[in-house]
DNA sequence: GATTCAGGTTGGAACGTTCCAAGAGGTCCT
DNA sequence: AGGACCTCTTGGAACGTTCCAACCTGAATC
């Protein structure tokens, strides 16, 4: 037999199949007795609940669902360990789909999710935005990690990404850089913020027309062809603020590939703070967010909406907080 | 109205629920002018199927589940991606669990997707392992990924670890070490067979005296601790194996914080290679695995079993391919 | 000895699909 | 005109659970 159903163990255990299901849900009213014979034979059978039966009856799964842009970023990673964290503790389980930063695979991971019917969904950097997510929001609980969108529906848990491009900015400017370049983040999540941070405090500095923003991406790839395109126009600058970590590690390969010195010719700053960067080889300086929390935040304000549909929507903003390392320094004479 | 059924939309297109369904699964036998009324009438409502109701009817989800021990290795990303495609391809779809590499919630993470009657269950470098695996392999086509198990209804897709590691000690040998330390995988996938490769290539090499195996772990902390216990016990060898990549740069951070040299005063190789220890600063020699591939083979097979239920095991065996960088050199004199 | 009560157990309806056998209309052939 | 044969459409049963109201049994109460 391929999968056992209730009734089979019902059969096996000579009780009605309500009583079996009693005893899967472990209710207190039935007798120690039957409980035994009921778990016995589910165990010779192999018994396992089938959780599309329940979704169905109980018009529930008490399942998140999770849609992550980039598995290859580690960010993620602790995002969705304290996700999973905090969704397991309350009785949930957690199920991912992956996009891989293409908005048609993103759609497509979304809609799996919800046909499967999921209590929740949390949508971690996603590329796609606009109508398809709203539309999402409007039948199951959403929260947005990492950017935010103009929903009342739909929350979201965002570190303060044009606060900590400032940080970055004061920071290089403060060791006395002017020439600030700025390889970007594309169309990813948070990457216009911390762009049009970076260009406000360049203005707010006196800096505007140093402002030299080059197109990137969240990955290593499009730190290193943005870092290319930079150093073949000309007049390089002395600092670049590169929209991630992961963007920062391939934009320093290609400057150490051109036989530049980082800080003495370049100083770089990246974003996320990364454990792979901590290190003594790459000594990026970088910004910190709570990744950690702020995966416990979403699936707090997941469960909230799910037990007690809070009708309006909640924007938490997390502070970055700047991690001055190796890679910083003043720019050369 | 929360969730809009195939009924709603018949009522609203003014048709049969069965003939919805036919729409839905776009049959060719239905006639032009219905199915665009029940086309209309569906988005009209926001209707989305219900996957649940779907799996139960049909008996078969059309999901693949994947298990995927930890997240914040990079390897995995590839790898997923690579049955993401091919299983979408195939007009299934993948979701996946995470388990953390701690065996508790591995298992509740496999469970999760048993309970969802996925058709089939990938699991990539579980750390558990044993009955409750092959338990869930009597109930449902499954593959394990980077690691072997001995039972008949279980695939698998690896590299040929213990040759990797033979080819990373030969390299070394080579090059005149040989006082070779390795670091191990600890409990993780393919631990057991790096390890016994490189005994058993140094006792090959006649350097039985010079094995020195230290706990690890697949994780940067894992490397670190390895090295730091390494270096703490004295007698320091010219070249450490480390068995993944990840905790190869938790070693190598520990050794550039000691201020010894690389390869100068050490060589470290580790295994896997990650695109972030191919660039310049890490330059770390290391063993590739077709990661990409490993994941669309993982999903061929998966696809295989699930549509012409082949009863026997099916083990492929990659080759793994040594990747010469900087962090290898002739031991000091 | 009848009545109430609590504890334990039960069958049936419902959830939202798919599948199947069968029905409704048309067209075409003889 | 009658039948055969299309094409399109339909209602009902089934999938494996949960939930509910109802039932049974024996003990406690009057």
């Amino acid at each position: 037999m391929k999968h056992p159903t209730i009734l089979d163990v019902a059969n096996e255990a000579g009780v009605s199949k309500s009583l079996v299901s009693l005893v899967m849900r472990d209710s207190d009213r039935v007798s120690a007795s039957s409980r035994e014979a009921v778990l016995k034979a589910a165990s010779a059978l192999g018994y396992r609940p089938n959780a599309a039966a329940r979704t169905m009856v109980r018009r529930r799964s008490y399942v998140v669902g999770v849609m992550v842009s980039d598995l290859r970023n580690p960010f993620f990673a602790d995002v969705i360990d304290g996700i999973d964290m905090a969704v397991t503790d309350a009785g949930y389980r957690a199920i991912l789909t992956t996009g891989n930063r293409a908005p048609e695979r993103e759609r497509l991971a979304i809609a799996t999710l919800l046909e499967m019917r999921v209590d929740g969904l949390i949508l971690a950097s996603p590329v796609v935005g606009g109508e398809f997510v709203i539309d999402a929001s409007r039948t199951v609980p959403t929260v947005i990690v990492g950017k935010a969108i103009r929903a009342s529906t739909i929350d979201s848990v965002t570190n303060d990404d044009r606060r900590g491009a400032e940080m970055v900015i004061d920071h290089l400017v403060e060791l006395g850089h002017r020439c600030i370049a700025h390889i970007d983040g594309g169309v990813g999540a948070g990457a216009g913020p911390r762009r049009s941070g970076y260009a406000r405090s360049m203005r707010r500095h006196g800096l505007e027309d140093d402002i030299r923003s080059m197109r990137g991406g969240f990955t290593e790839e499009g730190g290193s062809t943005g870092m290319t395109d930079l150093l073949a126009e000309g007049a390089r600058p002395t600092a670049v603020f590169v929209a991630n970590d992961l963007a920062a590690i391939g934009a320093l390969d290609v400057i150490d590939g051109a036989g530049l010195n980082v800080p003495g010719d370049i100083s770089i700053v990246g974003y996320d703070n990364i454990s792979l960067v901590a290190g003594h080889r790459l000594g990026l300086t970088t910004v910190d967010q709570p990744r950690h929390d702020m995966g416990r935040m979403a699936a707090g304000l997941i469960l909230e909406k799910i037990e007690q549909d809070r009708p309006s929507a909640s924007h938490v903003v997390l502070s970055p907080k700047l991690i001055v390392r190796e890679s910083t320094g003043p720019p050369p004479l």
